[in-house]
RNA sequence: GCGAACGUGGCGAAACUGGCAGACGCGCAGGACUUAGGAUCCUGUCCCUCACGGGGUGCGGGUUCGACUCCCGCCGUUCGCACCA
């Protein structure tokens, strides 16, 4: 009988589905484990093999646990509202109403493919009112909860996209989505206030009790967060204060000029009539720039004098308050104090300007003269000089001196600031969830009441955007009139609707409760399934899908909604899979479809190529001719299973070197498995197998042994396997294998014989042989005599059961 | 520019807390079985050397009885962030 997945895994797959084997109960599940992977976005195009290898080795972790006594909950669904789908749509003039449907049924078609164990009886998809309904209804608890709020705000626009774009999804001044140039403009949006949770969602990731997540990405994180702490400063300029912030107040002795943002509101006030059209005209010109350009254009420093002068608090000196497009309106106060001595950019400027640069800290044989060559930020080592009553100090007391003395003046404070910026969520799209509000005249905005959700997304034809910044629904009076519901006035809907992240921030709790239309989760369910124990998923959503969703999730405790405020206690980013060491990417034309793939050797090949490829975790690259290994190494197992003895020997009978082999691979299997290093779990397994061929042996008990732990790689395979070894249940509801510890080393072990750190010998020894027993039997050693010969020996270095190490002179 | 990760055969990669470098797999070479082989099985496969032996984990140094592993300095690749005061 030869192996023929092309039947096996059909036959399995809708065994599974008939049979409900992966739907646990999810009221009485004893030990519950919520195996968690990203959800994808269901592209035309299908499945990739980068989300198959995701899938995959999510799946195994699952299986794996499964095997272990859990209940595993493994959902999936499809993150289909978005840009993305709409600009698809748009591109081949079809309705998203009609895509997705047509998108995910392809999804779904491939997903079964490929072996997952799904519970589809909990699918779903974020365009489903079934769905939207709570997006809208966790916006409004957002609202409620006094988190959610409406400013008009300088945007970015993507000219092409047609939408506004929050500051993550601008990569480089560019969309992400399209790569086009991102404008600059002013728009009424709704934000989310997750600058509150700042410091929380720092701390949190300190807390080993809460997270363990790879270092990479809690890293990501808190440089997106990006607190600095440092103070604000008063400057006095005619009868205005200029405030500015600083993370290095110690230098303000040096802060020889000013510089203001082109768009500061005081810049009016301190231009002087000389200065007045010039002024004007640079704040033009960078009004013309987008926020882009500026950031990235270049970095040569353009400015322009207003003409007006500042007082620094420190030396009491009259210092120039100049404007350039170097400083950020939108960062710190909008104004700096320059010190050009010790900051780079400040130091471009003063150079181009002519300004003055006055050193202040001094490091090792440097003095208060020593003129400044290059500007240096130095703290450690270094002391403060031109500093008044500083003068001396090491740089690091230094500033908390000054602060106080400044803090004492009244004009000066510490502060810590945070770049994380609102989360702004309206889109001017048409493929998301209409924001549940109202605008009334005589009201203002008033919520959706909960009992009118959802706010259904209504079916237009037009649904493509226009330059005139405002939604496609604006378009239709028929769906924006609507009675006000507080006073019954007519009312206007809100237009806009929601961003994708905002979808993919509650996802996993409402997989839990597909079932129930009258609640977006429930309770008891939350509290028996969540925090999500593993969550697996790609790097790209390292910082803003899984920084929303701890968002979320803090103002859901606050909200008495659930019991934690961390979602994801664990989390593991899996890596890339290239193509030819490049980016797979449409556009290069080297995207993989696992189809032909799974149509040419199977899913269980592809699973078993996938994961034997390399780290998990560092993905690698998709090469066709790796196939032939795993699908080699399925086969003669298969052959194993046939040549299977029919009754099972006693240990005695079994050959020693099969035994040990055995019981180590069981033991390494699990370790690797709990720890994601799959592609070392497969090696093991080929070892075993390669022993047992070698040995001719063909143990009945050891063959279902491979069987079960082949089993999260291969699962049709495993199944099939098993039911031929008169298996009666799924082979994933069978233990997984256990081992006996005493086995799985050898009594005797080899230990490394090295003269001078050289190796000359092996030679074998009982395990925990004392360095007395092992010396005479190495020194007896011919090869080694020969070293040994007519030398002294100095010293004599021994690891038990390892080496012995034999120092001669 | 800043930050992080990484650099091992022809290729993908192993090597637990410093202890036989190259497990496992691909590929390649030779052989067996075959009308045939792009199927299967067996043997070999880091480099130099007939051998004894010597060299070898990006490059240069260091610590150590012993370094892929730790430290210092370069070079290179990848990924984040990028005028954040």
């Amino acid at each position: 009988m030869t192996y023929t997945p092309e039947t096996i895994e059909p036959k399995w797959q809708q065994r599974w589905a008939e049979r409900r084997t992966n739907e646990p109960d999810l009221d009485r599940a004893e030990k519950p484990f919520y195996n968690l992977m990203m959800f994808p976005y269901p592209s035309a195009e299908g499945l990739h093999v980068g989300n198959f290898y995701a899938f995959t080795g999510s799946d195994v972790f699952g299986r794996f646990m499964r095997m272990q006594g859990h209940t595993v909950f493994e959902p999936i669904g499809f993150d289909a509202f978005g840009i993305h789908s709409e600009n698809f749509a748009l591109k081949v003039g079809t309705h998203p109403n009609v895509l997705i449907p047509q998108n995910i049924k392809n999804f779904t078609r491939q997903l079964t493919q490929l072996g997952g164990m799904f519970d589809w009886k909990h699918v779903l998809s974020t365009t489903d009112p079934a769905y939207y309904k709570w997006t809208q209804w966790l916006f409004l608890q957002l609202y409620h909860a006094g988190k959610a709020y409406k400013k008009k705000a300088a945007v970015n626009w993507c000219p092409s996209c047609k939408t506004v774009l929050a500051n993550e999804q601008v990569i480089n001044g560019a969309c992400e989505r399209c790569g086009s140039q991102v404008e600059q403009r002013a728009l009424e949006q709704w934000f989310f206030k997750i600058t509150d949770y700042a410091q929380r969602l720092l701390d949190n990731l300190d807390d080993k009790s809460k997270m363990d997540w790879s270092a990479t990405t809690t890293t990501a994180q808190r440089n997106w967060v990006g607190r600095s702490s440092g103070a604000e400063v008063d400057f006095a300029a005619g009868g205005e204060t200029i405030r500015v912030y600083t993370t290095r107040p110690d230098t303000i002795f040096g802060a020889t000029f000013m510089v203001l943002a082109p768009e500061h509101p005081l810049v009016a006030k301190l231009t002087t009539p000389a200065q007045q059209s010039a002024v004007a005209a640079y704040q033009q010109a960078a009004a013309a720039k987008d926020v882009v350009a500026r950031k990235v254009e270049t970095k040569d420093k353009t400015g322009v004098f207003t003409g007006g002068y500042a007082t620094n608090p420190a030396t009491g000196q009259p210092i120039p308050v100049w404007i350039a497009d170097y400083v950020l309106m939108d960062y710190g106060t909008g104004a700096i104090m320059a010190v050009p001595a010790h900051d780079e950019r400040d130091f471009a400027f003063a150079t181009k300007f002519h300004l003055p640069i006055l050193r202040v800290v001094a490091s090792g044989d440097e003095t208060a003269s020593t003129p400044i060559t290059e500007p240096s930020a130095e703290t450690d080592g270094s002391r403060l000089v031109n500093s008044g009553a500083f003068d001396g100090k090491p740089v690091t007391d230094g500033a908390a001196a000054i602060v106080a003395w400044l803090e004492a003046k009244h004009v000066a404070k510490g502060v810590i600031k945070y770049r994380l910026y609102d989360w702004c969520i309206s889109r001017q799209r048409y493929w998301g969830p209409p924001i549940p509000i109202i605008y009334c005249d005589a009201c203002g905005p008033v919520p959706v009441p909960e009992k009118d959700l959802p706010v259904l997304l209504p079916h237009i034809e037009d649904f493509r955007p226009d330059d005139s910044g405002i939604s496609p629904l604006a378009r239709h009076k028929e769906w924006y009139h609507v009675a006000c519901p507080t006073c019954g006035k007519q009312g206007r809907r809100e237009t806009d609707v929601s961003d994708t992240f905002l979808d993919s921030a509650w996802y996993f709790y409402r997989y839990l409760g597909t079932e129930f239309a009258d609640r977006a989760l429930d309770a008891n369910r939350v509290k028996k399934w969540l925090p999500v124990p593993m969550y697996i998923g790609g790097n790209e959503h390292a910082v803003l899908h899984l920084l929303y969703s701890r968002f979320i999730a803090m103002v859901l405790q606050e909200r008495g909604l659930v019991h934690f405020d961390e979602p994801f206690r664990k989390f593991r980013a899996h890596g890339l899979i290239v193509k030819d060491g490049a980016k797979m990417s449409k556009s290069k034309g080297n995207v993989v479809n696992p189809d032909e793939y799974v149509a040419r050797w199977g899913a269980d090949t592809l699973r078993l190529f996938l994961m034997f490829l390399g780290p998990f975790e560092e993905g690698g690259d998709f090469r066709d001719a790796g196939l032939t290994g795993p699908r080699r190494f399925l086969e003669r197992l298969w052959d194993l299973v046939g040549q299977c003895e029919r009754r099972t020997l006693s240990g005695d009978e079994i050959h020693r070197d099969v035994m040990i082999k055995w019981n180590a691979t069981k033991k390494k299997v699990t370790h690797d498995l709990e720890t994601l290093g799959y592609n070392t779990a497969i090696a093991a397994l080929m070892e075993l197998l390669n022993t047992m061929r070698e040995t001719n042996c063909s143990e009945r008990q050891i063959v279902k042994d491979m069987v079960l732990m082949v089993a999260p790689f291969a699962p049709h395979f495993a199944e099939e396997c098993w039911e031929r070894l008169g298996g009666q249940t799924s082979v994933f509801d069978a233990k997984w294998p256990a081992w006996n510890e005493g086995l799985t080393q050898d009594a005797v072990v080899e230990i490394v014989v090295q003269v001078n750190g050289k190796t000359r010998s092996v030679i074998k020894a009982g395990r925990g042989s004392q360095e007395s027993q092992v010396l005479p039997k190495a020194q007896k050693d011919d090869t080694v005599r020969r070293f040994l010969d007519g030398k002294e020996i100095v010293k004599v270095i021994f690891v038990k059961d390892r080496l012995i190490n034999i120092v001669v002179r």
